[in-house]
DNA sequence: ATTTATTATCGTAATATTGCAATATATAAA
DNA sequence: TTTATATATTGCAATATTACGATAATAAAT
């Protein structure tokens, strides 16, 4: 199909996954990089960033802004992009919650 | 294309991606969570878990498994499945990495 | 009003993903 | 050896994703 069946799980299994499966693009994972290194927001250089055309990314800005991960604000004729601190805490939550397993490996 | 160009982006970005791409599907996530919820190995209980047919599940494992995501070691008539430390681990190093950016937010 | 710069949208081709039925494989038990 | 159980593989249909050229939309500058 191609499709996910998402009714079958909960909302949160369902925005966790919308979340990471933003982050599972090598293009996706630089912008969000790119944004948290220059430690400000980021106006109209990530096309210049990324070698990709500009469509592609700002389809990928788009989707990134969709999930919640990034925000944009329009500031003159450019617009100024940050990561969304909301969203990026959840799955560190997440991951912290899953952080002690590592203490704890079985099949080795 | 359907295609991404991996080859425009380092290495260590198309690993974490790759990961992350694993986790962004709510059947995975959830397998992930199962096995993590368990603290051991888990035999055969995965597919009377999740909602989804048994070769969708066993798609699932093997991609979770060829990312290095989970392990798995046959035990008898049965495969019992654990998570890997070390790949959940390099995501939690670079969630960690981003974490202080959420101190300093902008845009808002 | 026209031009320039920046970002978004549309349309499309190529490819990837999701899910499952049918079937194969492997191991243990009878 | 046959049977039962557990998991993997194959093949396929439906849908999603990725990328980009062409073009539109927006806002500032001239």
């Amino acid at each position: 199909m191609g499709i996910t069946k998402s009714a079958v799980f909960t909302d949160e299994q369902n925005k966790l996954a919308n979340l990471f499966k933003a982050l599972g693009n090598p293009a996706r994972l630089a912008i969000i990089a790119y944004l948290i290194k220059q430690e400000s927001c980021i106006c109209g250089e990530i096309v210049d960033e990324i070698p990709l055309a500009q469509p592609t990314i700002s389809q990928h800005l788009k989707e990134l802004k969709a999930v919640g991960l990034i925000q944009g604000t329009v500031s003159g004729k450019s617009i100024c992009y940050c990561v969304n601190p909301e969203n990026i805490q959840l799955i560190t939550k997440v991951l912290s919650e899953w952080e002690y397993v590592i203490k704890n490996p079985c099949c080795n």
